[in-house]
DNA sequence: CGTTGGATCTTCT
DNA sequence: GAAGATCCAACGC
């Protein structure tokens, strides 16, 4: 089952980053159908948070689509290298953003290793955003285009994979400690024991 | 095992 | 000019 648009425009962006978890993440790349259940994600709230790229409303051609209804894509170069890929959440004008920092490979895993140019299955290659981008074949050009239709280039499904509360494990997220107090926040977010989990860590938890 | 540095685009100083 | 929501290969133990 799709998620609609009644489930990227509320309000609490750290619910919805948990209830993505077991979702899959499907990607259409010129009739390639590849996919993979998301493992972990990371909320990114906003205006008034440090290590949002929306920090104090900051708006540029790259961060403009953060602020567009929920229920597109938000990708950018990261590093001058890695497409990273963010579900836009929230209505017009608020620019929530959950980032997709790894899946589990799920359809066309031969498609993806192939991507990635490896050989064989290992964790590392959906493991990390870069890495999951790249074996979905996301690029920045898929910057905000719709979530919202399961016949576009991406989408996301409910499949039934259930995830209990007991399996989520909160966490600071990575690569932020220039976000001051805001890189304590425990706004990451995995699936307890999943091997294709990055291997990233942020700060110590205060 | 752990650490280090290069790749190289967008944005801000 | 520098730093960043990263990854990987090349080292050193």
């Amino acid at each position: 089952m799709l998620l609609n648009k009644d489930f990227y425009r509320r309000e609490d962006v750290l619910l919805i980053a948990q209830e993505l978890l077991g979702k899959v993440l499907v990607t259409n790349i010129n009739g390639l159908v590849t996919s993979g259940i998301i493992v972990e994600t990371e909320a990114y709230a906003g205006v008034n948070d440090r290590a949002s790229h929306a920090y104090g409303g900051r708006r540029t051609n790259r961060t403009e689509v953060m602020y567009h209804d929920g229920g597109v894509a938000y990708v950018y170069l990261c590093y001058g290298i890695h497409h990273l890929f963010n579900v836009v959440t929230n209505i017009d004008g608020v620019p929530h953003a959950v980032l997709i920092r790894a899946v589990e490979p799920l359809e066309s895993i031969d498609i993806m290793l192939e991507r990635r140019g490896k050989e064989v299955l290992t964790p590392s290659l959906t493991a990390g955003p870069g890495s999951l981008s790249q074996s979905l074949g996301i690029k920045t050009a898929h910057s905000d285009v719709s979530l919202l239709d399961n016949k576009g280039i991406i989408y996301i499904e409910d499949r039934n994979v259930n995830i209990n509360k007991e399996q989520i494990v909160a966490n600071t997220r990575v690569g932020v400690a220039y976000a001051q107090d805001d890189a304590y926040l425990p706004y990451r977010f995995f699936i307890k024991g999943n091997k294709y989990v990055s291997k990233g860590k942020g700060l110590p938890i205060k």
